[in-house]
DNA sequence: ATATCACGGATATTAGATATCCGGATTATC
DNA sequence: GATAATCCGGATATCTAATATCCGTGATAT
């Protein structure tokens, strides 16, 4: 079972913008540069959390992405199930119709249970991803990077924007 | 991000498996014309429920598969993990150390908090699956089957137990 | 007018999941 | 002891999804 690696990408991504000065956007180019992935899959990612609504695209000369909301109201669930889907991982078949042991259709009202058990798993996940914003990252000690890290990079904010 | 199909499989047959009169084993192609699965891949997963000593394996006529350990011994998480293995699905490849604000490795300690929360949430999903084991699953009302399947189960095993 | 940028479709590449087959080892039964 | 049933693991084939790139189009700040 494994997550797109793009979902470390765009949460890193989130945080990133979060930090913009007021009204400034970061192309897509330079969020690939400060990361050091590939520039054209990572449009791909931006561009599905451009259509959540988790950012907003600028086109244009000093265009890129932002925030499309607070960063308090950007779940960690919001990113990842932007970039990964919404599609449960387990995927349950119906397996128990099979076989010899068949009953009418109208005997399996009642769900399985393996499948219960499986499906409230996901929503422990989803819950713990949901107690977490782009704002708690960015509050967090240390954050994604240690604070040394997060100075070079306002830094750099000032080479890059134009 | 999914499970491999045979997670379902596998769930299933520890269910049924325990439901075995004792001393008794299913041979894979049974527990396969039982769930209307492909044998040959089916025995794949079955061996590696072996190799974690979930199932036991009986060579020979009479032989096949039956748990290793009591139902109450084996829990959900258990079996999903011997099929579907035990790497984390949200692979960090420590992307904050890359691109122009790299520092020195000895400043990143401090795990990433993106990190750390991907982990957290799928502590979580471990926790929900540890709590319910193959002998709740057997004990739940209709457990994976109505209980009328449950009885033409049962009479399944007269016919296929040499 | 021009340069910058997002967007989405088409396409190539790679890795992993799915699926099958077979030869060798084990053991109950006759 | 011969036989048949069964598990085991390796080799291999196939299919699907993830990864990755490219390019034409449209928007917009300067
Ligand atoms: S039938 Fe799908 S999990 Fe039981
Ligand atoms: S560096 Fe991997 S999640 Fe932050």
């Amino acid at each position: 079972m494994r997550l797109s690696e793009g979902v470390e990408w765009g949460l890193h991504c989130a945080v990133l913008v979060a930090l913009l000065p007021p009204d400034r956007a970061l192309p897509a180019g330079r969020l690939a540069d400060y990361h050091g992935v590939p520039p054209a899959y990572l449009a791909k990612h931006l561009q599905a959390l451009s259509r959540a609504q988790i950012l907003d695209s600028v086109p244009g000369p000093r265009g890129g992405y932002r925030l499309a909301r607070p960063a308090t109201d950007v779940t960690v669930l919001d990113v990842v199930e932007a970039i990964d889907g919404t599609e449960p991982a387990f995927r349950c078949t119906e397996i128990r119709r099979q076989g010899p042991t068949r009953l009418a259709t109208r005997e399996y009202r009642v769900p399985c249970s393996i499948h219960v058990v499986m499906a409230s798993a996901e929503d422990a996940w989803r819950a713990e991803l949901r107690r977490t914003s782009i704002a708690d990252l960015v509050g967090m000690v240390g954050a994604s990077a240690p604070p040394a890290s997060l100075a070079k990079g306002l830094d750099w904010f000032q080479e890059v924007l134009p």
